[in-house]
DNA sequence: ATTGACCTTGCCGTTACGTTAATGTGTAAA
DNA sequence: TTTACACATTAACGTAACGGCAAGGTCAAT
């Protein structure tokens, strides 16, 4: 396959500006120029376009990426590999500055406050994970296990407080569930928090909660007589009565 | 609390560069200037700073950020929502870029073959997901429900289909353990293949897989006598091994 | 032959700062 | 008191990654 400069830019979603400007600094040459002076681009250049891209996204500097396509040991696979894991930290930078959001509404609401150093955690983290990429092995090599052991303490530190508060809540479900069935209305106040407490449950489990899928884990108590045998085992129809609730909870159904 | 550049700087990650421009451009001006010319910044500033930085995160231009920040009628709760929203949206961003990656290392192996245009889904979808946000509120006016009608069907489809593979995979954990069981070994290949299958399993309910998540869930499978029950039923002894070819599995121990 | 959608090479403009220079300020130590 | 040094200021030029012209050549169809 054959491409134009428009032809090109169009598949790729950018300019015919940027494929010139590629050009111009050396990071994407046309397969060749025809006669009239067009650039004209083939399938490996599409393939180092779409590289180039996928490190541009990463907010990767176009020298850097010039050197990484242009190394004569550039191995493409391992590159990918690394653009992944990449990828992957900016996810947890996003998760991280996505509970800094929901920390601050809550402080907004008066729920918790939060100091002047805590406000800006979502963004300082960014730097630190810079430094640990960049001086990571070093710090590892110098001192040891000693890092690891103390990340894998909180964790079990975490996992205690937590399971506390799991083992918590899951009985609040069946409570505030119980009571709210003897009303017979899922759109009931009693009804309303239990959802509310389920989707706390939940919150323990999931990384990020979505009404969607809160809504297909309720719908699910039903199908599943797995769990259905849970939530029904004192009150035959609980399961039914709690995925009614938290539809109308998730705004799924009124 | 009061700071001066440096400070505020340092607090919040950035340069006092930086926080100049931002004097300039009239973005974030400072408390008051003392009697030496310093920029002294108070509370107030701290939050709005907070704000901007947010924002900036997102990629938004300094001047949209001044148009919101700046405006009389300006909502700080409800712009957060919005930009919770965002990020929201950034993720499923990168989570396309990522299953783009994969599906490139894929086509690396030999495994599926992409066209050119395939290539680049994941940089397209940003544009489009633009387009939504520019013309969507326009759109669902014109076209109505029958949007929100299809991608609901959507999702209902997709959880059909994910149900079915859901209760096949939890089946395929508790057949594979048990097999798994008798050799007596979490380390052996069998046990091995029962904790990636419960990491497949997993990885319907969670939105992004972790080691240590997991590791913790199989912690708790002993912990809590209700998932120890589900596992022990027909073997006593089970949970305590998958947990153990768990940890194994995720590296937890060896 | 003309139209209109392509293509080309300049070249200046923009954003969000980095960097450097030249200079003043606050305070702790000699 | 002087010295040192970290801190502050404004001013101005530099940069990355293009966007957006202008001025002109090319190609296919009418």
């Amino acid at each position: 396959m054959e491409y134009t400069v428009q032809k090109l830019a169009q598949m790729a979603g950018i300019s015919t500006r940027t494929l010139r400007y590629y050009d111009e600094i050396g990071i994407l040459k046309p397969a060749r120029i025809n006669s009239s002076g067009y650039r004209i681009y083939g399938g490996k250049e599409v393939n180092l376009l779409q590289q180039i891209l996928f490190y541009r996204e990463l907010g990767m500097n176009l020298d850097s990426i010039k050197e990484i396509v242009t190394s004569p040991t550039f191995d493409g696979a391992k590159a990918l590999r690394e653009h992944r894991e990449s990828l992957l930290e900016k996810r947890r930078q996003l998760d991280l500055l996505i509970s800094n959001v929901d920390k601050t509404i809550a402080t907004k609401e008066g729920r918790i406050t939060m100091t002047d150093q805590e406000k800006f955690e979502g963004f300082k983290q960014k730097l630190m994970d810079d430094n640990e990429k960049k001086y990571g092995k070093e710090i590892r090599e110098k001192y040891g296990e000693d890092a690891i052991n103390k990340s894998n303490n909180k964790i079990k530190n975490m996992t205690q407080e937590q399971h506390e508060e799991i083992t918590k809540l899951s009985n609040d479900v069946l409570e505030t569930l119980y009571a709210a069935f003897q009303t017979g209305d899922p759109a009931s106040v009693l009804a309303q928090k239990t959802a509310d407490l389920h989707r706390q449950f939940l919150s323990f489990y999931w990384d990020h909660y979505s009404k969607e899928a809160h809504a297909t884990i309720a719908q699910m108590y039903v199908d599943d007589e797995r769990f259905t045998a849970y939530y029904d085992v004192k009150q035959p129809g609980a399961a039914a009565f709690l995925r009614d609730a938290v539809l109308i909870y998730t705004g799924m159904k009124k």
